[in-house]
DNA sequence: ATATGTTTCAAACGTTTGTATCAAACGATC
DNA sequence: GATCGTTTGATACAAACGTTTGAAACATAT
């Protein structure tokens, strides 16, 4: 059996051109002939491996979007990690520079946001897994760091609405490239993308409680 | 001739009902049979009144969700002009209201950010619409209106990526309706849309140096 | 009533869709 | 080298797709 084998080049290059695609175009947009021509394989493929083109897109998110989730919460806990304590302002920080410079290439962070929103806004299969085993548990961490640096009177209902709303954000700044880009006239270099870092860090520190510590007086 | 005749009842019809399935399931997803079928018309209807599926969708754009867009500006305006002045607290409690309480029914709403958020991470030809006759005038407006309330630091790109990060907010608590309930546990009733726009306010003030008001000391 | 322009309708067009089939090719084990 | 389970390949299939067609139905004006 080739079970363990984890080199299966057809089945690789499937889900990788099957994310580009679905990421790219959504769904409904994507034939199974395109993928597998992408993938430089027989049509057959794709059932063969997954069964339907729904469960490739599921295994998508299993085998592609999770581990990549995994590889940028671990880039924004090392880099928090170089800080002296998690103050409202270096979680904000960690968070923008994780995902907007963070271990991504750009075609990777793309594809990235491109499938969440998507799911987001209209949830399939794939998104029990993304909120059960990515979202909430990194969500309880931020909120576990930052329950400390709390001012008084913001409870636990407020400090999820706080932390979802950085997310819209960077979410928003890595999705909607293209309007940010008409909007802005920047294309997202290096310069832009430190910017936007700069940016998101002080937006959000005002919800999180940082500027009584940015603003003595 | 009816072309004055602005009572098509087909016509009508069909934009309504494309309006809402483009929304909830995406262009590629809606067939025109799917949309004829709940508009109660012939099949060949789209292609009569609109040359084809692609040119029904950027109708609805210009005929519902343009006209819609100013309805909600209007009320952003309306409940501005009751404030003594435009601060950044007032503009950002104003704008919350509008986009999250506003003049749309919930049904509406939703249909509104579905349809944007899919135009933004995916500019077809009804983005230019959008774009050029919606959202850059709504920005100047927003931005001549807190350019006098700037902490000095603030340039002009700084303010836009401000306003960029209020509707960030504003879209993604609109378009993510179910990762939101997912996650707070809260239904989109009337005591937590309050509550939403409780919080994007406070949430906005630091980006837009409203902070310098709120924390005296 | 007749003629005219507009709208609706059922039916059909040619493509493309996701999936199924089955023989050929492959790779490991005996 | 024959035999096995596994993977690939060309092909076929029914269903659904967007669009076209031409006749019927309609409204309006002469």
């Amino acid at each position: 059996m080739s079970q363990n084998d984890e080199h299966d080049p057809t089945k690789e290059r499937l889900l990788d051109q099957a994310e580009a695609l679905f990421a790219q175009k959504g769904y409904d947009a994507v034939s199974v002939r395109e993928i597998t021509t992408a993938a430089r394989c027989n049509l057959a493929a794709v059932n063969y491996h997954f069964g339907s083109k729904e469960n490739l897109y599921v295994e998508v998110f299993r085998a592609r979007w999770a581990p990549r989730a995994m590889r940028v919460q671990e880039s924004f806990r090392d880099s928090l990690a170089a800080q002296d304590e998690a103050s409202p302002t270096t979680v904000a920080r960690a968070l923008a520079e994780a995902f907007l410079i963070g271990p991504l290439s750009d075609e990777e962070r793309y594809r990235h946001h491109q499938l969440i929103v998507r799911e987001l806004g209209q949830p399939t299969e794939a998104f029990k897994l993304v909120a059960d085993e990515v979202m909430r548990p990194f969500f309880r961490q931020l909120a576990d760091m930052l329950r400390p640096t709390l001012p008084k009177g913001l409870d636990k209902e407020g400090l999820m609405l706080n932390i979802l709303s950085m997310f819209a954000i960077v979410l928003h700044f890595n999705f909607a490239r293209a309007a940010v880009t008409r909007m802005t006239g920047r294309e997202y270099d290096e310069a832009f993308k430190a910017r936007l870092v700069e940016h998101i860090t002080e937006f959000s520190l005002n919800g999180l409680g940082g500027h009584q510590q940015e603003v003595p007086r």
